[in-house]
DNA sequence: ATAATTATTGCAAATGATTTGCAATAAGGG
DNA sequence: CCCTTATTGCAAATCATTTGCAATAATTAT
């Protein structure tokens, strides 16, 4: 059994919810998932062992991992308005969003620490979390841009 | 008259459109604007001096202006998925919402020129722009809680 | 095990934010 | 001042997400 799932099992007792097979299906893509799908993405790929699975429950069941903090929501700018789901445990981390494919890729720093610190000291709010995003394009899109505009390969 | 609204008519001489008095009306007030309305709340102040104005003319000319790069749009993660619109023209800078009055503050770092680079050369993408958000308590609501708990105030 | 209790599901309809089609209006050039 | 056509207001459409409700299925007590 998977990290989510018995994290998750976990609280729903201590809560009087119920694990589901809905959930459990659900919860174990996510955990396996490298990936921040759209509840629509995580639908397509639970219905291939659950074809019956409704778009509903998938909605009930992120929001849940949400209130519960084991997913978190996020909005990236993509001209779409759909939230991705980000199963990754608390550990901060962010997002490179690539503007051509828009594919995903996640980094870590530790200057945010640096940031939240200045940010307070200067200000006087106290901060709790931070998210970091850029944009720009990845390593293939880069590549494939240098070699259409200039015939030539990146060192 | 004012920058934006003067950046945007020329802009609109040189592609064959028209200076409306609708987009002149929401042009001055985005950009007199100390904040990141949302264009609903565009809507509602623009209405006190053209109170025929339709909301599809408030998000038609926003999505113009997204598109000349002369504002931005921001789905800051308040529960909410509507957009705000920043008007803020190129300047990098970035934001502090509170979580408990949604307020938002903005601030500058030099910090993710650093970050951007970080990640550049570990990933072999190019990053043209970057955001950060913080989230947290504002002086106020950071105040009003510590009295709150404690029955002390801040010193 | 079995039945009783009630959390959870699937479906359909509702909601909230934004977009679009279209006929009427009004900038700006001639 | 007229003409062309970009822009507006309105209503209806769309997209993402949420909600009400009757049916179903996990747990709990029997």
């Amino acid at each position: 059994m998977n990290e989510l799932v018995s994290q998750a099992s976990e609280r729903l007792r201590s809560q009087g919810g119920r694990m589901t097979s809905q959930r459990r299906l659900l919860l174990s893509i996510l955990d396996s998932l490298g990936e921040h799908p759209t509840a629509e993405e995580l639908l397509l790929i639970a219905r291939k062992q659950d074809p019956d699975l409704n778009l509903s429950t998938v909605y009930r069941t992120l929001r849940w991992l949400e209130a519960e903090n084991l997913v978190s929501t996020r909005l990236f700018a993509e001209g779409r308005r759909q939230e991705r789901f980000d199963a990754a445990l608390p550990s901060e981390h962010h997002h490179f969003i690539c503007t051509r494919c828009k594919n995903v890729i996640e980094f870590d720093t530790d200057l945010l620490d640096e940031i939240k610190t200045q940010f307070q000291d200067s200000s006087g709010a106290s901060v709790d979390t931070g998210s970091i995003e850029l944009y720009g394009l990845c390593p293939d899109c880069r590549q494939r841009s240098i070699v259409q505009e200039t015939g030539m390969e990146v060192g």
